[in-house]
DNA sequence: ATTAAGATACCGTCTGGACGGTTTGTCAAG
DNA sequence: CTTGACAAACCGTCCAGACGGTATCTTAAT
C-alpha cells in the first residue's frame, strides 16, 4: 500500500496523464468506457485521486473539452493570422484545423470529444455555446453560403474519419481541401 | 398478477412497440437512458418479455438499426428509381434521404440511431458495413470526388441538425441541396 | 371434433456486479 | 504543523441478465 505515495508530488503531470487516458479509453471502448474505476486505474491514481484533481465524473469531461476547445481556439488563431483573404479567413482555418488533426495524433482527442459531445446532453449545450460564439464573432466574413457548406463538408470529412467509414486516400482528400478552400471565397 | 397474461398474444406488435419505445427514450434522455427496466415499463410488458423478444440489451439496439437501414434502404431504393442518370444516382438519393429527415418526424429515430453508432463500438462496426456494402454497390456511379463530397457535406448538415448547433433557414438549405446535387453531377 | 403435448409468449423476482461518490487515513512538501 | 496530494475502504443505487413459473397458441393424433 501508500506505493504511489513515495513518488514525486507532480500533480500537473498527474492531472494531464488523467485526461489523456479518459481520451484513450473513450476512442477504444466508447464513452460507456469511461468509468471512474477504468480512468483512475489505467493512469495508475487510485479513484480517490482521479476525484481530487475532478470533483466529479461531469468535471473530468468539462476537463477535456476545455483542453481540447483550448487547443482549437489557438490553433484557429494562428492559421487565420497567416490568411491575407478577409472573406472566409475563419471557414479557410476551420478547414485547415479539420485536415490536419484527421491525420495527426491530436485527432484521437477530437474524436474522442465529438463522441461524448453527441451522447452527453451538457457537452452538446457546450458546443453549441462555442459555434454560436464563433458565428457572432465572424458573422461578415464567414456567414455565405458557401462558407458554410465548406465547413459542413469538413465535419462530414470529420465524422467519416471517426467512424473510420470511407478511407479516402491523400490526393482525394486534397482535392477536396481545394474544392472547399475556393468554396470558401464565393 | 398475471394481469396482462390474459390479453391476446401479439408478438409482432409488442416488438415493434419495445423498437418504437427504446427510440424515443433514447431520445428524450440519451442513450443512457435506455435500460431494459425503462423501456420494458413504457412499452407495458416485464423485463422478462422484453428479454424473451431481445436476449440481451445489444439485440435490442441491433433490432433498432436493422429497423431503421432497412427503412433507408427501402427509401433510397425507391428514390434511385425515378432518377434516370446513372451517375451519382446514389448520392443523389442519399441527398435525398437526408434533407427529407432532417425535417420529418422520420428524423427522429435517425438522430438517436446515430448517437447510438457514436457511442457503441459495435453499432459503428455495422455502419461501416452499411457504407462498405454501398460503396460496392455504386462504385461504377457513385466514387467521384465529387459525389463524395457531396455526401459528406450531407453528414455535416445532419450532424448540425443534430446538435442543433446551427440554424439553417430553408431558402439557405434549398441552395445547399441544389448545390450538392450539381456537385454529384461531376 | 377433441384433446393431449409441446411450443411460444409472456410474468415477477432475485442477484451479482458495476459505478458514482464519500469518508477517513496517510505521507510529504513547504 | 498546516496543507495539498493522494490511498483505501466503503456506501447506496442502478442495472443487465438469470430463473422459475404461468398462460396462450399450435399441431397432430385420436
Amino acid at each position: 500500500m501508500s506505493l504511489a505515495h513515495h513518488r514525486r508530488k507532480q500533480p500537473e503531470l498527474v492531472r494531464q496523464q488523467l485526461l489523456e487516458v479518459a481520451a484513450r479509453l473513450s476512442l477504444e471502448q466508447g464513452v460507456a468506457g469511461v468509468t471512474l474505476d477504468a480512468v483512475s486505474q489505467a493512469a495508475g491514481v487510485s479513484k480517490g485521486g482521479l476525484l481530487h484533481h475532478f470533483p466529479n465524473k461531469m468535471a473530468l469531461l468539462d476537463g477535456l473539452f476545455d483542453d481540447l476547445t483550448g487547443k482549437l481556439d489557438r490553433t484557429i488563431e494562428q492559421e487565420m493570422r497567416s490568411d491575407p483573404v478577409a472573406h472566409g479567413r475563419f471557414t479557410r482555418a476551420y478547414l485547415s484545423c479539420v485536415f490536419a488533426m484527421t491525420d495527426e495524433t491530436d485527432a484521437q482527442g477530437w474524436q474522442v470529444l465529438t463522441i461524448a459531445l453527441l451522447s452527453e446532453p451538457q457537452l452538446r449545450a457546450r458546443w453549441r455555446l462555442w459555434v454560436a460564439d464563433h458565428a457572432d464573432e465572424f458573422v461578415g466574413t464567414d456567414s455565405s453560403a458557401g462558407c458554410l457548406l465548406a465547413r459542413f463538408a469538413a465535419d462530414g470529412l470529420w465524422l467519416a474519419d471517426i467512424l473510420k467509414s470511407h478511407d479516402v486516400d491523400q490526393p482525394t482528400r486534397q482535392a477536396m481541401r481545394a474544392h472547399l478552400i475556393a468554396l470558401s471565397l464565393q
